[in-house]
DNA sequence: GCGCCCCTTAACAATTTGATAATACAAAAT
DNA sequence: ATTTTGTATTATCAAATTGTTAAGGGGCGC
């Protein structure tokens, strides 16, 4: 679940580097941002740097295998919400299951057909963009996303960009904590570099504007939206 | 919590009555209430019906193929949320990709391997049902790992860090003994060194502010949680 | 160019946290 | 009974983290 606005990010882990070229190439076409591992080590880093939305994992992979790999992002709350997929190169019944069961969205068997796989991540993108629609309404707060308005008990409240996104990103999940790393990534992007005061400094300003005390600050870890 | 808890209810709609029964016997055994059609007409008649959570559509059928069902279905916004799976023969590839952009969420290709299929029906409902990841409750107890907080007899308790990450280690497993070898690995990391006292001076704070005795120490071995 | 606003940063204040030392206590071993 | 080993408790302090304010660069419309 991210913003609905933000282009998607997918990272491929496949050992073989044709398999991973021909589906950079074709979800790249169809306007996502990929990213791409050898192993699954390089999967679990990458993932951890960039927070994708989905997971492409091979399961046969030198170093950790997709399975292993899928059990340990899992483990972690940052993930709970990344799609993952598998490929198997057979249809391997047992590992089919096996993936599922640790907490993949779905599976693809080699050989794999470009259309079908390009079908397949934006049907998954498209069932989970379900949720967060334009619109959001927690309590006497309502946020549209598309038009970038904040109102309050019926007062309309005019926040800067990255204050609305800030604040839309943590309202989209009332209660969850974000860690700072998770808020500059998805507000930020994962290229942009910036000072550790700057979430601060907009944290502050959005108290300031609503006035209110929805946002509480979990030391050590991130902040949290609630009413 | 609204839906997470209720049965989930199939619609499966295939012409061929083996198939038919195959799928509803795997998928009642795991506890789903199942509804079957035998041709797209019926399955229309019957989703308006018991608006199921999820629609198995067979693509081959007489009267109204899969993806006219599916298409007709996704027209009604009543129907938005309804997760659809389509069945085919072979695997056809243009089918596929069809099916797909009308909107399916999944897809499976004959012959159908039961426990795969009841895989991926999971898999789809733990996805659409996110709410019980992260949530660990036992007894009174309530530890929420997203939203960093703990919850006992209904008063939210506020742990610092270190005393969160410590307490849901040891009530990830109740009744497991923690070696503080092993609280150390896990809550501080391997790099880092701690004198001796520290871990108790954390479960000394832990039992003060939940002010009970949940975490019983094994003397000369470590701790374990137990209510 | 000028003014305005947004974003970032620096600098400092305020706060919280986590580690340790010191001491007290309890149980097992001698 | 005494020593030893291991844990509990408390207070204290340094470090980590965040809050706050002000200031400056850069973009944009006028």
């Amino acid at each position: 679940m991210s913003a609905a606005n933000t282009v998607k990010k997918i990272l491929i882990a496949d050992d073989e580097p044709d398999i991973l070229e021909i589906i950079q190439y074709n979800l790249q076409n169809e306007g996502y941002e990929v990213v791409t591992a050898k192993n699954g080590n390089d999967a679990i880093d990458l993932a951890k740097k960039h927070q994708p939305n989905l997971i492409i994992l091979d399961i046969m992979m030198p170093g950790k295998n997709g399975i292993e790999v899928c059990n340990i992002l899992r483990l972690q709350p940052v993930f709970n919400d990344t799609l993952i997929i598998f490929l198997t190169a057979l249809s391997d019944e047992g590992s089919e299951v096996k993936g599922l069961e640790t907490g993949a969205d779905d599976f693809l068997t080699k050989p794999i057909s470009p259309k079908v796989l390009v079908s397949k991540v934006n049907a998954l993108f498209r069932r989970v963009n379900k949720e967060d629609k334009g619109l959001l309404q927690i309590g006497d707060l309502k946020i549209d996303r598309e038009k970038y308005m904040i109102n309050y008990q019926g007062n309309d409240i005019i926040l800067a960009r990255k204050e609305f996104e800030l604040l839309a990103l943590l309202a989209g999940k009332p209660g969850k904590v974000f860690l700072r790393n998770e808020i500059l990534n998805q507000v930020w992007g994962t290229e942009v570099i910036v000072g550790d005061r700057t979430i601060d400094v907009h944290i502050r300003k959005i108290r300031q504007k609503l006035n209110m005390d929805c946002i509480t600050t979990v030391k050590g870890v991130g902040y949290k939206f609630q009413i």
